[in-house]
DNA sequence: AAAATATCGTTGATATATCAACAATAACAA
DNA sequence: TTGTTATTGTTGATATATCAACGATATTTT
């Protein structure tokens, strides 16, 4: 109880996790906006959606949703703009009218591994620093985490 | 080997780090901004500054900015909503003309508790689960990779 | 089959966050 | 002292992210 002024509680800005998580997000997430943006002319949600495509080709909108964690009006959003630019196409699901698909094209192909490279350099000039134990620790924990938001955002305090 | 679907490189979603984090900041700071607002009638980033100022009282904007890293604009239209609703007081530095002194009033220093209660809580279930050395090795991890962030950001492809 | 309900994706409104340009003031240099 | 440069905070523009309301289509219930 050395440095906290006056009564009362206090928060510990550096062990406040939430606020450390916030911080880090938002200043990877600007630089990397920032830069792919400028090189290659689409936001950081265009290049999770990529990055998924590549994964799981041809999928819906709503599969997006659940797997990167993004509400739908951003994922209908940025589909929209990549359409545009030619990286996707969105078909109807033959088996459901509601339903559409979405697939890379070549253009959309091309981007991606453009992109790839350098989210995997931010990536690694991040973690290079970090033991191997720390990394595996991190990524654990934070998968970890990941699961339990939906338990704090259920909290509703009685007032 | 076996999941990536056909050539070429492909992110594991469950293992990129930048993603990881993006994705639970994004759904801590959702839940917290909707709860602030709708129990207190603040958002997110006048919370942290109300944290900020019970630690430190009477600092100056630009102070702020430095230490919750937010950017001066986010600072200086939370600061002019926060004075409005009388939640802190601004006046001019005596020795310096550019800057100004940020305060808790009373309203201010009574919400920064009630709100304090809340957002330990959250905390509280979001990191209940982990164990002591986990969450020790998660602020630790957090800390040196803010420290990291500005490395990342200023890494620039040669394309 | 008809009505009620649920799901999917779009759109408008709003909160969050950053950048760039600017005015006012301070600090520094010639 | 005067001209230049740097710092502080405000404002407008834009990107990111979520919610709520909606239309269209599927599914379920009666």
């Amino acid at each position: 109880m050395k440095d906290s002024p006056e009564n009362g509680h206090t928060l510990e800005l550096d062990n406040y996790v939430p606020a450390l998580i916030t911080f880090l997000a938002n200043k990877l997430s600007a630089g990397a906006s920032r830069l792919y943006r400028e090189k290659f002319g689409v936001g950081i949600v265009e290049w999770r959606l990529l990055a998924l495509l590549k994964v799981e080709p041809c999928i819906s909108p709503n599969r997006m949703c659940q797997v990167i964690g993004l509400d739908k009006a951003a994922v209908s959003r940025s589909i929209k703009q990549m359409q545009q630019q030619q990286l996707v196409t969105v078909l109807e699901d033959p088996t459901d009218a509601r339903k559409s698909l979405v697939e890379l094209t070549d253009r959309g192909q091309a981007l991606h591994d453009q992109v790839f490279e350098v989210a995997i350099k931010r990536e690694q000039l991040l973690l290079e620093e970090l033991a191997v134990e720390d990394r595996e620790a991190l990524i654990r924990i934070l998968n970890h985490l990941n699961r339990r938001v939906a338990v704090v955002n259920a909290y509703q305090p009685d007032l």
